[in-house]
DNA sequence: GCTCTAATTATGCAAGCGTATAAATACTCC
DNA sequence: GGAGTATTTATACGCTTGCATAATTAGAGC
């Protein structure tokens, strides 16, 4: 009978870098379409293109490319706020804007992203080393975005004492992260820019400023 | 050997509703400890005390009682809110503010609620009818929240648009979604009440009214 | 081109999963 | 108090999962 029917894989040798991206990758991939629960060694190991057993060689376990997986993700949409503020015009107002549309705007508002955030977040509670990285991203986010509302408050003319920043970050982030969550699970029913218009225009309540560059304060 | 080593386990029938509700509680108390990933068939019916094959018997399969499981949150975090309300002042600002209050302190602003909340929205984008579930939720949300902010305003003897009133809902829902999360991620590093506070300070602001019953419109 | 090694494949295993189904039993009704 | 039935237990099956390990091979270095 045929003798040459189980013929092995053929393979290439990636660099270390390559591999652990392209996994990362096809986890993500798994993730976005079936949920952390269709993330199986063998779907994600198929989707890069490699046995099963590859895994265990670049992750002493599943939980571990997981965690990367997640922390990835987190730093994918960090690096595109901070991006928008690359990008951003020198006016402290504008700049602020520029981070909360661009937070609520495409590639970070995205269903995708939330699934596999809500799936980290559900395990926040059981696993403690999961709940520091957590604190550690937010602290980060919210100190990022004091930064920017101090700033802001100053080109207004307004007093910002770091009593109010810190008020004021803990609500402008709570306005981002809902406004998030709301155009993740359902975007279909906001127009195109309503919620990046709508998070701006109550942050700017908030904070008693606008934050086009060219109005003033008050 | 020992005749009657191997007892049958004795059992109660219990009436249709009071088992569907202790396996609903079962499976929250599951997935509150170890995840979506923890509430198995199996450790389910043994919190419930009960054998396994009895969940079949009340549900036609196991996505049945983790949606039934969902809803019951959801319903139970709702019906917390609206209690606050049955018991709030007469004025609609004191009823807005009584209902931010109650969503962003116990026992709704609770761990255990985010994790099952997070559990369930991580399979919200794969499973169109857990999805249908939740945009009803949602939106009923919405809309309760919609009502008490047109009677805030006009109680305030401000303009109440349709037009205005869904955007502030849509603010206003993201701003205490958000200090929910946050309070639930980390409530330890707030002070008692203070997001409470921050959120109706928040909510003043964006609707440029107050919510206290002695302060008038502007 | 040969050798050596690190990267990759292939195979298997034990455990846990959801579900099906038959046997047993607690309760209801007469 | 005996019969009948709806509820519950018990058992087993087929799959899938994560993980381990042995066998292979691609590519670097000499």
């Amino acid at each position: 009978m045929n003798a040459q029917s189980a013929t092995r894989k053929t393979f290439r040798r990636e660099g270390e870098d390559k591999r652990r991206e392209d996994l990362i990758a096809a986890t993500l991939e798994c993730v976005a379409e079936r949920g952390l629960a269709g993330a199986t060694v063998r779907e994600i190991a198929q989707r890069a293109d490699v046995t099963a057993g590859l895994i265990r060689y670049y992750f002493p376990t599943k939980d571990d490319l997981i965690g990367a997986a997640y922390r990835a993700v987190m730093n994918r949409m960090t690096v595109q706020a901070s991006d928008a503020l690359q990008n951003a015009a020198d006016d402290p107002r504008s700049r602020l804007q520029a981070f909360v549309t661009a937070n609520l705007g495409e590639p970070i508002m995205d269903p995708h992203n939330l699934s596999l955030w809500a799936g980290f977040i559900a395990l926040v509670h059981a696993d403690p080393a999961m709940a520091a990285a957590h604190r550690d991203g937010y602290l980060g986010f919210r100190d990022e975005l004091e930064i920017l509302i101090r700033e802001a408050l100053r080109a207004a003319g307004k007093p910002a004492e770091p009593n109010h920043t810190r008020r004021h970050a803990i609500a402008i982030n709570a306005i981002i992260d809902g406004l998030w969550l709301e155009g993740c699970l359902a975007g279909d029913i906001f127009d195109d820019g309503e919620l990046a218009e709508t998070g701006v225009a109550a942050i700017e309540a908030v904070l008693g400023i606008s934050l086009q560059a060219e109005g003033g304060a008050q």
